[in-house]
RNA sequence: GUGGGCGUAGCUCAACAGGUAGAGCUCCGGAUUGUGGAUCCGGUGGUUGUGGGUUCGAGCCCCAUCGUCCACCCCA
């Protein structure tokens, strides 16, 4: 490799080509979804003050224990590039007076910072596609969120590569009151687990649950269970939201030892993985946050929401062969002879103003006929636009259809707009399983969104 | 933060037991003087990640460093 002066930082990427469409695919049509069920957007900023997220996320929690991408400004102020959006997005509720009315219903989307060990699926800028709705309590919104996340899979044709998994973590009482309980039953039994669970103990001890060391897993079998502690009115809660995922036939797993790493989680959590792309399963994440604006200031309010990750998403798009066709040019334009470069600029442009979504690459640099209809080629187009002397003369175009066999034909401009505006033909996509009309759907409501 | 694997052409990879670096693809040109995909021929392209060490001699061995991958951890 030759001496390349300046690199990417570590955990930092470039998304060149196919990897930066199926990255826009991904989260255009993820936005798409959100958008179908009636989500509006709102935009966070990247940087907050840091303790907006050791307040919101939670002092003991690994994100803010030691992700965190902390600076301090010229007054030092303590700021934080952003970890998460959910903190954003109570935050801003909060400021401008958004929950005194009707419930909110928002999506974001953009970059995350976390500084963590680069692996697979994992970076320290990634980007998360996240949904929320704000004072809606209940099941039935959680059921929606599912939907939601459910559909954007189906969009996605990965929808036979997820799982859920679902819990409950009771209400804000029952989990301190468990908390408790374990780690009665948990201290005499220090000496047998891993040193992170025993740190863990005093931190955030519902997290040993998840500890996957296999000592720490055999005392956990006399654990007592989050469970048995879960009061009444939240197994009602949790059983209401079972009942409305059975009757949408959502495919779940009840998982008891399913814990968020974030503190702000009560009630419901659930998560979506997916093996086939390693380590780093999870793709989805989220769940009911009732306690989180009261925390920030606000008052109490009801909210549930998650986050998606879409370089994961993305990545188990090419594992389940997922991916679009990339056709980023619809049409491409061969310049034969230098002197009819000013002609072909004007009636490249004149095509573009004609055809509203046209992609039209026009041909600089010269070169033969050949390599230039070569270019064309490569390109992707539908249709090679070759412009000579002999077109100019005749105040013409000549077009060649490169993905069926038509005979070449010499078209003015205006008959030419026509061509381009209705004779595009219908881009194949590759269907990944049952997912049709949806698929369909949202797939031309992200074209929308890219400005196709 | 911890452990392990791997860094050779733009990309994917070869190179025996240390003996002076090679292929496919790409790219450029030609066969085909204004017409793509196929085939054939030719060509460009390397301080072997970087720095040091051992050796007559290092892509190969040793040390350091950077990068990357996988896993732990954590999470989306």
């Amino acid at each position: 490799m030759t001496a390349v002066a300046y690199r990417s930082v570590r955990g930092m990427r470039d998304l060149v080509g196919a990897d930066a469409a199926l990255a826009s695919h991904v989260g255009n049509t993820l936005i798409a979804v959100a958008q179908s069920f009636g989500y509006e957007e709102i935009r966070l900023p990247l940087i907050e003050s840091a303790e907006l997220f050791s307040r919101g996320v939670g002092e003991a929690t690994d994100i803010v224990e030691k992700e965190m991408y902390t600076l301090s400004d010229r007054r030092g102020r303590q700021l934080a590039l952003r970890p998460e959006g959910t903190a954003s997005c109570a935050r801003a509720m909060i400021e401008h007076g958004l929950l005194r009315g009707q419930p909110q219903r928002l999506w974001y989307a953009g970059p995350m910072f976390r500084y963590e060990r680069q692996q697979r699926g994992r970076y320290r800028q990634f980007e998360q596609v996240g949904v929320e709705a704000f004072g809606i309590g209940g099941a039935a919104v959680e059921a929606e969120l599912v939907q939601l996340a459910n559909a954007a899979w189906r969009a996605l044709g990965i929808h036979r590569h997820v799982s859920l998994e679902i819990n409950t973590l009771g209400s804000g009482d029952a989990r301190a009151a468990y908390r408790a309980a374990l780690v009665d039953y948990l201290t005499p039994h220090v000496e047998s687990l891993d040193a992170d669970s025993r740190r863990r103990l005093t931190t955030n001890p519902l997290r040993i649950l998840d500890s996957k060391v296999a000592a720490t897993q055999r005392v956990l079998e006399g654990a007592p269970q989050l469970a048995d502690f879960v009061d009444a009115p939240a197994r009602a809660h949790f059983d209401a939201l079972r009942a409305l995922l059975d009757d949408l036939q959502v495919p779940y797993r009840v998982n008891a030892r399913l814990v968020r790493g974030l503190d702000y989680y009560t009630d419901t959590v659930f998560e979506w993985s997916a093996g086939a792309i390693g380590a780093q399963d999870a793709v989805c994440a989220g769940g009911r946050y009732d306690g989180l604006v009261k925390r920030l200031g606000g008052a109490a309010t009801p909210a549930a929401g998650f986050a998606i990750g879409v370089d994961r998403v993305a990545l188990l798009c090419q594992e389940a062969e997922a991916e679009p066709a990339r056709r980023p040019v619809d049409a491409y334009c061969a310049v034969l002879e230098e002197r009819c470069m000013a002609w072909a600029l004007a009636a490249t442009q004149q095509l573009r103003e004609l055809v509203p979504g046209l992609r039209l690459r026009l041909h600089t640099g010269g070169g033969k006929p050949a390599a230039q209809l070569r270019r064309a080629d490569e390109s992707g187009a539908c249709w090679a636009l070759i412009v000579g002397a002999q077109e100019v003369a005749e105040n013409r175009i000549a077009v060649k259809w490169l993905r069926e066999s038509r005979p070449q034909a010499l078209m003015r401009v205006e008959e030419l707009a026509v061509l381009l505006r209705t004779g595009a033909p219908v881009p194949e996509r590759a269907d990944a399983g049952g997912a049709t009309g949806q698929a369909e759907q949202s797939a031309s409501a992200a074209n929308a969104l890219a400005g196709n």
